[in-house]
DNA sequence: GCCAACGTTGGC
DNA sequence: GCCAACGTTGGC
């Protein structure tokens, strides 16, 4: 099993918006970086664990988790005219991106900020603490996902 | 809204 | 394949 950090920006999907989601599920659509797309359809597997990070408003930070459960698929919104991530230079026959499922697992009662992260003695390899690191999907190791999740956890 | 740090594009 | 120009991300 692996672990991983999406980002969302909750103007256009937040932690709430999942909860609320049918089955509390969602396709997590609209990855359009090389990087990301390659976690996406190779690496992230169902049954992977997601923290759930808020960016770009008011409080930063961590504010769920969520399960894959379901692993790379193509992500057809590039293939429409009409949608925010159309991407005119692929095709059906070559599709360049590709998304997962992920389910609502909980909502910590305190989002974590990323400059309480930052301040964490065993939080050193995240992208997120890294200088300049801005890709929106990134894995995150063993040892520093736990003490994430329980720093998420205890306070209560 | 600013701006630093990336990623992408396209001319050569 | 280089690299300048441009676009985007994302914290502050």
């Amino acid at each position: 099993m692996k672990y991983w950090l999406f980002k969302t920006e909750p103007d256009a999907f937040s932690i709430d918006d999942l909860v609320n989601a049918p089955e509390q599920t969602e396709p997590w659509d609209g990855i359009r970086n090389y990087q990301a797309r390659n976690f996406l359809r190779d690496e992230v597997d169902v049954g992977d664990l997601v923290f759930i990070y808020h960016s770009s408003c008011k409080q930063v930070g961590i504010v769920g988790l969520a399960e894959v459960v379901k692993s790379g698929y193509v992500d057809h919104t590039q293939f429409d005219p009409e949608a925010k991530y159309y991407d005119p230079k692929s095709s059906r026959e070559k599709p360049r991106w590709y998304m997962v499922d992920i389910q609502f697992s909980q909502k910590f009662s305190q989002l974590l900020p990323l400059s309480i992260i930052k301040t964490m003695d065993d939080i050193k390899e995240i992208g997120l603490v890294k200088k300049g690191h801005r890709l929106s999907i990134m894995p995150v190791q063993k040892t520093e996902f736990e003490a994430l999740l329980s720093r998420c956890e205890n306070k209560a």
